[in-house]
DNA sequence: GGCCCGCGTTTGACCGGTCAAACGACCGGG
DNA sequence: CCCGGTCGTTTGACCGGTCAAACGCGGGCC
């Protein structure tokens, strides 16, 4: 009804050139390759561009290039009750990295497996997205098969663990193992000698990788890895928590429990106060994502970080990289200490897969 | 180096024209308006795009159409510390129900308030996305205003809160007022006389929500408002507690206390725990948003939960519904009744905001 | 039999950019 | 003086769809 309801057209190319004065392709250059201009005509141009607050239409520009500018990310199904903040902050840590390069991230759904194969196919068939980033990565994960041979351009967060020698595409991935491996050496040097793991049952690479990083330090330090384990079906508090039962039940039950996850760790020590002990004291606990629940509860759980940001900003290099030059980036996590395992980095010995920095947040979360 | 390495340019329609023995016109009638064709041809026309397998190329359709298919959501930037799975779940549901009508979500990030706004202009100017999801709204949210003058197409989840008559656009919310009161009517029910809150500084449009529900049905029922609520500045368990404490320690302390989240629930229920008071039994407490955590910490925290995929539909709905027509939808909220405060829906009173059904999760979240 | 109508199909133009080749001006060298 | 080369700019074609108008055809009606 107002007069601003009539939809004004945006302005194009063209407008600009007639502006100015010069013709539609030094306009294109003036903003693709501005160095190909004389400067008394860049100038000119970039007046017109300002005063006519032009931006290039996007899908035009993505059909005569043949690139789209984003990049899918395929959200996936979580359990209700799965807390999973750190794939929320790395989404927003993976949009902010590629805006900085003009490109954009296109989420969508698809089940997981090889089912969901269709949904990736079809963002690429119709030339959505020009490239995946792709999460919660299995072991053997049919996905990177499929893409590398169809000559689909991804980064995988998580290894892609080829069999073979050849890597089927680039990945980015958080060093678990030397994660684990240092929170066992902090645990073993707090005088643990029985040391028990809540993992995860499946194929997810995550809890492999993590799993073996626990294994390994125990065994080089002579510690028991027989019936000191239980994998979890589900993701849950309670499955944490019969893990931990099951774990406490045994002969000689462990002394200190690391989980895979914060939520698996919260179970432990709901397990661990249900017998009457002290988590932290009685019982050391340590968790994995660093979420918002590990400095809520009490004591505060000590866990894992991830970097994110890194995570992130590696991704995008590596999708940027030549196509066929595959690399694999392994980042160091960060122990974050609190008291249901307060691990001391000057008791670490040297590390066996890598070196993982501790840190003690208490102060800051407490304070105002 | 394997001839697969040789990239095969995409199908197009006009390969599939041939193939079929038609023109180009019919085969995108085929896809957009296959009434228009007569059965026999639509019948070649499909097995040609079958046989090529044949998807329409996205950037050239959006050129032509002038719609880019894709919706704008902006993934604000959190505190670290802060959980809201509630958003991550709701971006999973906006995306499934995006898709169904093939169109997609497309991620950026953005400054709050008026400074971010420059994100969203250039997404439009570029026309990049046809249409923006707002979520975190805040009363008299800049954005509204400013997208309804341009004549951007918008949806807000989060009412928009005129000033004046005339809502600037489209919006869906969940009504947390009316579950907020609801909480109240049942912790009066349960015996408590005097109900706190604990609240949250800021302009907020959610907080200021359920605060009123909580304030109205307070009044209501004759139980005292004053000196009962506590707003913090910031998302953290420890403004949570303090907030407790503060409230705790005043002359006539509450004996049920409500908080805006979970992360503050779990303040408050420390809180309660280092008086030597029992949550759930000596001091009632609720939560919001149904959290992971809610399930997770001992008592079970009763909470809030938001219909999101039925807020993800409504906002779609809304998108798509002509441009002019403006539209408010409130959807209920359901209370998860757990032991820290154990709301039982028969003692309920009739509802002054809007009806909010209560129900008991604990046998399947504590099951198998 | 001629006319009009509607249906199914085709044609040319267009969306708004980019690419590659052509163009003219200027400069230095033989 | 003419030629070759470089630089800055322009031109026409093209990316892969959709739109609107034009077209051919058969049927019903007068």
């Amino acid at each position: 009804m107002t007069q601003r309801s009539v939809r004004h057209r945006a302005v194009t190319l063209r407008q600009v050139a007639a502006r100015a004065a010069v013709s539609r392709q030094t306009v294109s250059n003036a903003i693709n390759a501005p160095h190909r201009l004389e400067p008394g005509t860049l100038a000119k141009v970039i007046k017109a561009i300002d005063d006519l607050k032009y931006r290039p239409n996007r899908s035009a520009r993505s059909l005569s290039t043949g690139s789209a500018g984003l990049i899918g990310y395929c959200i996936p199904q979580r359990s209700v009750g799965y807390a999973n903040s750190m794939m929320d902050s790395f989404l927003h840590a993976l949009s902010a990295a590629m805006e900085a390069v003009g490109r954009h991230v296109l989420l969508f759904t698809a089940p997981p497996g090889a089912s969901g194969l269709a949904m990736y196919a079809d963002l690429i068939a119709q030339q959505a997205v020009d490239a995946f980033v792709l999460s919660d990565t299995e072991r053997d994960d049919p996905r990177h098969r499929w893409m590398s041979e169809r000559d689909i351009r991804f980064v995988s967060f998580g290894r892609t663990w080829p069999k073979t020698g050849a890597e089927p595409g680039s990945w980015v991935d958080v060093d678990g193992a030397a994660a684990c491996s240092t929170l066992v050496e902090g645990l073993y040097a707090l005088g643990h000698g029985r040391i028990g793991f809540v993992g995860r049952s499946g194929r997810l690479g995550a809890a492999e990788d993590r799993r073996r990083g626990w294994r390994d330090a125990c065994v080089r330090r002579g510690l028991p890895v027989a019936r000191m384990s239980v994998a979890c079906a589900g993701d849950t508090v309670a499955h944490g928590e019969r893990a931990a039962h099951a774990l406490l039940d045994r002969p000689d039950p462990p002394t200190a429990i690391m989980a895979l996850s914060d939520v698996f760790a919260l179970g432990v020590m709901r397990a661990v106060t249900q017998r009457g002990a002290r988590p932290g004291i009685d019982v050391a606990v340590t968790g994995f994502d660093d979420t918002p629940l590990a400095a809520a509860v009490t004591p505060g759980l000590t866990s894992v970080r991830q970097p994110v940001a890194e995570i992130a900003a590696t991704a995008l290099r590596l999708l940027e990289s030549p196509p066929g030059e595959t690399e694999g980036v392994l980042l160091p996590a960060t122990i974050i200490s609190r008291a249901s395992a307060d691990i001391n980095p000057a008791n670490l010995s040297l590390p066996i897969y890598g070196s993982t920095p501790v840190v003690h947040p208490d102060r800051q979360e407490n304070g105002t």
